[in-house]
DNA sequence: AGATGTTTCTAAATCGATATAGATTTTTCT
DNA sequence: AGAAAAATCTATATCGATTTAGAAACATCT
């Protein structure tokens, strides 16, 4: 049937004699209802068509607006389970400018042990289930810290990000609450305040290292502390000084490496540092590999581990037991802070006059 | 100015005299052009707006399409360049189904070290500066491995999906290969030859390890291999076995544990294999975790590293070396891996015909 | 019955890009 | 010069969703 454009008939009068109308150059072809989708995605369009409905109406009922009938909404969410509709996410997207996107913005640290899979995994963990898709966006130590920040949120490329090795005064954090893109970081920053964080809180590491190792009857500890410019190198070494002053016992931070240093360097200094010093008896370390490279340097000079000089460490993975006996650990959990990052991002996006999620994990000892 | 339809003058026509039109209802507006932009992203229709051409053209004289003028494409691509143009993703999705993303598929193993975290570093890195963006899927031991697979090819959320831990007969190749979706395995299947894939040649890792046990006076090895259900577990196993003949030594696969175990079993298994088969003078290990869980093992029961016994393992972070020495180790590049399968990755997608990136790729000893 | 107000739905425009078909312009040929 | 062919560009529809404004259906009141 072919009706030309004046012998239009209202969409909701054919669909109701079970007709389909398609509309092609400037005439109305009046088709028969398809009651059955073939082998192709069903789109909105397609709940339409079954349900006799127009598609925003569809839309509204699956978004649950307050103007649409709920016996409407119930038959529509049934068609759609039926026929296993998923919204298109390039559609919402171009349409709303949500995303439905979280991205991960990592620094490609070559690190020893497997932290960083397991705060991915553990962020991937808590989106699951929600419209969330995790995406991953590493930098290079050789480029502009603020590249892939600034790329996220002009091209707007993702809901929010979730930074690491947070700085003092980071630049990316100042940006982001600038431009009021929601985001989550795992450390602190100076305005953590206000804005959403998961951070493990060093100060009681370095405070809780100290008393262990005085326990010990450690009189002259050397730290190994992250590197500066990252906050939590300052949380670390006043957790260590403020225990010193409190116990009365002495506390050196190395003054040139720090705990991300490659092997080499590390294990020297170390030992060139323990000669030159040989009062000190024990060594704070925050890191898996700092500690290797202590315990490493010890031995070089001929130090035991465990009678004239004590080795703590933080470490993320369970691996320093394994490598020898005697050294003292704290275990941070990586898998908390992913899942609290994921959470306090998703938090961000969809309710962001909430307050801001933040989390200070205490270490258990 | 505000002009009837009929008096609807032809776009170039106004562009000519330097200004633009409005439709609006049935009513073209005819408004002076803006030769700067405002402080909002630009898009092909600014382009088109400072251009004086249409939009169409702008698209295809940024994709170099044969029909436009050189001339035309220059300027076209100055102006683009000038104002910092950059398309947009959900447009580009939802016209031509290409997403730009790669995902990565990866289980959730809680490894010791870190070569998950290299090897989503190193595919970022060959990802820079091409349109593709990185997508992590991890899955969880828990869940149907088919899942993540299905859902990016029903819902096309990526171009190409990135695989690892591959079986020979694996149920995830199968359905790429039937649905024709671009794919790289890390690892080989059964029908490897048909797409591409990157391996790292864990034969010739099984032949070298057991040609320098057997250098060392070694004659009864014990091999602890990876997960039977990944097709490099044959291949390590067949390596071994192979140079076991060749050489005339004794080969046992450990019947129960592989190597990923968790610490615990694996020490007390090994120490038992030990113990019931003291002519053991030589383990190789499939990871570094199976390595160190060996180590302790022979330590536990007394026996001595290098002395008595051998361990060989591959490791894809150097932190053997730390843990003792004395390890024999084969190291195995993830970075390579992952620079490779990312550009064979975007090789199938933009060229689907092209034969598919292989590698097979020769330790280094 | 007619006016008024509510509830529920629909039409049309839109986001930014590209494919298709068709319209100009320019070049070439007779 | 005029016709035919080639080169270059434009108009329109489209992908799948949502927003806005307005229409239809239904209920309530006088």
């Amino acid at each position: 049937m072919i009706f030309p454009c004046r012998l239009y008939r209202s969409n909701s009068a054919v669909r109701r004699e079970g007709l389909q109308q398609v509309v092609r150059g400037n005439k109305y072809t009046v088709t028969d209802r398809l009651e059955l989708k073939k082998g192709e995605k069903p789109t909105l369009k397609t709940i339409a068509r079954l349900s006799g409905l127009a598609v925003p109406t569809v839309s509204r009922a699956l978004n649950d607006a307050p103007d649409i009938k709920s016996a409407t909404k119930v038959r529509v969410r049934e068609i759609a389970e039926g026929i296993g509709y998923v919204p298109n996410r390039a559609g919402v997207r171009l349409r709303t400018g949500r995303t439905n996107v979280i991205s991960l913005v990592l620094s490609t640290q070559h690190d020893l042990t497997n932290h960083t899979g397991s705060l991915i995994s553990s962020i991937a963990g808590a989106l699951q289930g929600t419209p969330f898709h995790m995406n991953v966006t590493p930098y290079f130590p050789n480029e502009d810290i603020m590249k892939p920040i600034r790329y996220i949120v002009e091209t707007r490329s993702a809901d929010a990000v979730i930074l690491n090795q947070v700085a003092p005064n980071d630049e990316r954090v100042r940006y982001l609450m600038d431009k009021n893109f929601p985001f989550v970081t795992h450390g602190r920053s100076l305005w953590c305040d206000q804005h959403p964080y998961y951070d493990f809180d060093n100060e009681i590491v370095g405070d809780r290292a100290m008393r262990k190792l005085a326990d010990r009857g450690r009189r002259n500890i050397l730290l190994i502390a992250p590197p500066r410019d990252q906050f939590y190198a300052k949380h670390t070494i006043d957790g260590c000084e403020r225990a010193a002053k409190d116990l009365g016992i002495a506390i050196t931070t190395h003054p040139t490496i720090t705990s991300d240093f490659p092997r080499i360097p590390l294990t020297d200094e170390i030992a060139d540092f323990l000669q030159k010093y040989p009062e000190i008896d024990g060594i704070i370390c925050a890191s898996t590999s700092s500690a290797m490279a202590s315990v490493a340097s010890l031995e070089r000079i001929g130090r035991n581990l465990g009678e004239d000089i004590d080795v703590f460490a933080k470490e993320a993975v369970s691996i320093l037991e394994w490598f020898r006996p005697g050294i003292l650990t704290v275990f941070e959990d990586v898998t908390i802070a992913g899942d609290f990052v994921a959470r306090a991002a998703m938090q961000a996006v969809k309710n962001p006059d909430a307050p801001p999620m933040q989390c200070l994990e205490k270490p258990v000892f």
